[in-house]
DNA sequence: TAACTATCTTTGTGATCACATTTTGTAAAT
DNA sequence: ATTTACAAAATGTGATCACAAAGATAGTTA
C-alpha cells in the first residue's frame, strides 16, 4: 500500500511543495486512477514525490476536507468507498448545484466563451473518437467549468469540483469494467441555449447532460461494476 | 495582527492538536468572532493555543478548502472580504443547498427527531429572548444540521456548513452595528411540513427562512454596514 | 517633507527528529 | 491448523530548526 503509482506532472516555478502534492494527487483522484477503499500514507507519498512528510500532510488535509479523502478512526487516510445509495446522491446533488452554477453565469456569457465552449467540445469529440477517457474526461469537466467560471464572482466551484473528486474514483473502475464510456453529448444543446441566455434550457441541458452521461448508470449495473471490482 | 483572542474551547481526550485548532478556529470564525479582511499568522495562532505551528499548518490549510479563509498570493492567510455581490451569491447558493438537503432528508425524518427540532427551536426562542446572538446562531445551525443530516447518506452538509462559514464574519459585523439579529421563525412551518412528510413545503418553509432571516438584509443595508465597518 | 536604502524582525515553508500507536510478521502453544 | 504472544516495522503526530521571502523600522539623502 505504501508504494503509488503517480502519474509525473509539473511543476510550475513557484509552486510551493504542499501545493504541488495536493495538485498531483487531485489529479490522479479526479480521473480515477486511486480505487475506493485504497488506502494512502503520508510517507509513503512524500517519497513517491521526493519530499517530506510535513507538506504532503498539508495536501491531504485539504483533500480530506474537498471530500476526495477520508479519514479513519485508526487515522489511516483513504479514498471513500462507493455505494448505489451514495452515488445516487452525488449525481443528484451535481445535478442541483450545476444547474444553480449555470443559471448563475448565464447573464455573464460572451461570444468569446461560447467561441471556446465550441473548441472544448470539439476537442473532447476527437478524444472521444480516439478512445482516450481520460482526456475526454478532463475536457467535459473543462467545458463545464467554463461555463460557470463566467460568473465572476462565483463561490460555487469549489463545491462542483468536491463532487467531482468524489465521482472520480468510481469512473476509475467503471473504465476498468467498460470498454468505453458513454459520453452523451448534451453540450450543443447548452450551447446554443447559452446562446439564446435562456437560464430555464440551459439548466436543463446540464441536468440532461449529467443524467444521462454518468448519473445513467442503473441502480443495477453500479452494484455489478462494484462487486466486479471487488468492492 | 499577531495577537488573536480565541474564546477557550474544551479539549476532548484523544482529540489531535490539529483538529482542536480546526475546531477552534472554526467555531470563531462561525459566529463571528473574526473580522473579514483580518489576517491570521501560523504562529500567532500556534502560541495563542500553545502548540506549534505544524499542527495548526494542518488547520488552516483545510479551513482555506472550506472557503473560511484566503490564501493571499503573498501567502498570507486571512478572512475573506465580504461584498454585496458576494454576499447575494452565498444567501442564493445557500437556499439552493439546504431546499436539497432538506428534500433529501424528509423521507428519513422520525418523531423523535421531530421532537428533537422542538426542542431546539424552543432553546433558540429562549436565547433570542435573552439577546444572546451568539447562542442563537448555534442553536439556529443546530435546528438546519438535525433536518439534514437525518438523510443517512447525506454528503451536503459539508457544503452547508462552508456556506455557514463564509456567511459567518458578516454577522460578525451585522451584530456590532444592529442591536439585535432579526431571527424569522419559519422553523414552526418546518416542523409543520416535516410532520406531512411534504417535501415541497419544508423545501418552501427552509426557503423562506433563509431569504427572509439573514438572507432579507438588502443590498443598501449591507452596503451600509460594511462601510460602517470601515471594509 | 518625501523618497530611498539598509537592517532587523516577522512569517511561511519544508526537512528532520522523537514519541506513541497501530500494524505486520514470526514463533510458540493449544 | 488455528490461535495466542511477542517482537519488529510502519505510520501518524507534533515540536524544532534552518532557510528564504516578505514586512517593518530607522536612518540617510535629495
Amino acid at each position: 500500500m505504501g508504494n503509488l503509482a503517480l502519474e509525473p506532472l509539473e511543476r510550475p516555478e513557484g509552486m510551493t511543495t504542499h501545493e504541488y502534492a495536493h495538485r498531483r494527487l487531485r489529479q490522479a483522484i479526479m480521473v480515477g486512477s486511486i480505487r475506493p477503499g485504497e488506502s494512502v500514507t503520508i510517507r509513503g507519498i512524500a517519497e513517491a514525490m521526493e519530499s517530506s512528510p510535513t507538506p504532503v500532510r498539508e495536501a491531504l488535509r485539504r483533500l480530506s476536507s474537498e471530500g476526495a479523502l477520508q479519514v479513519l478512526d485508526n487515522r489511516r487516510i483513504m479514498v471513500p468507498r462507493m455505494t448505489a445509495d451514495r452515488f445516487g446522491e452525488l449525481i443528484a446533488l451535481r445535478s442541483v448545484l450545476e444547474q444553480h452554477a449555470a443559471r448563475r453565469a448565464v447573464a455573464h456569457i460572451t461570444e468569446r466563451k461560447i467561441d471556446r465552449l465550441v473548441e472544448i467540445d470539439n476537442a473532447q469529440d476527437e478524444a472521444i473518437k480516439r478512445k482516450d477517457n481520460a482526456t475526454a474526461l478532463l475536457l467535459n469537466q473543462e467545458f463545464h467549468r467554463t461555463i460557470y467560471t463566467a460568473n465572476p464572482e462565483q463561490i460555487i466551484m469549489p463545491m462542483v469540483e468536491s463532487v467531482w473528486l468524489q465521482l472520480g474514483p468510481f469512473l476509475g473502475i467503471a473504465m476498468e469494467h467498460v470498454a468505453q464510456l458513454y459520453f452523451v453529448d448534451r453540450h450543443q444543446e447548452a450551447i446554443e441555449a447559452l446562446r439564446k441566455r435562456d437560464e430555464t434550457a440551459v439548466a436543463a441541458a446540464i441536468d440532461a447532460d449529467i443524467r444521462e452521461g454518468i448519473g445513467g448508470f442503473e441502480r443495477r449495473a453500479i452494484e455489478n461494476l462494484l462487486r466486479l471490482a471487488g468492492q
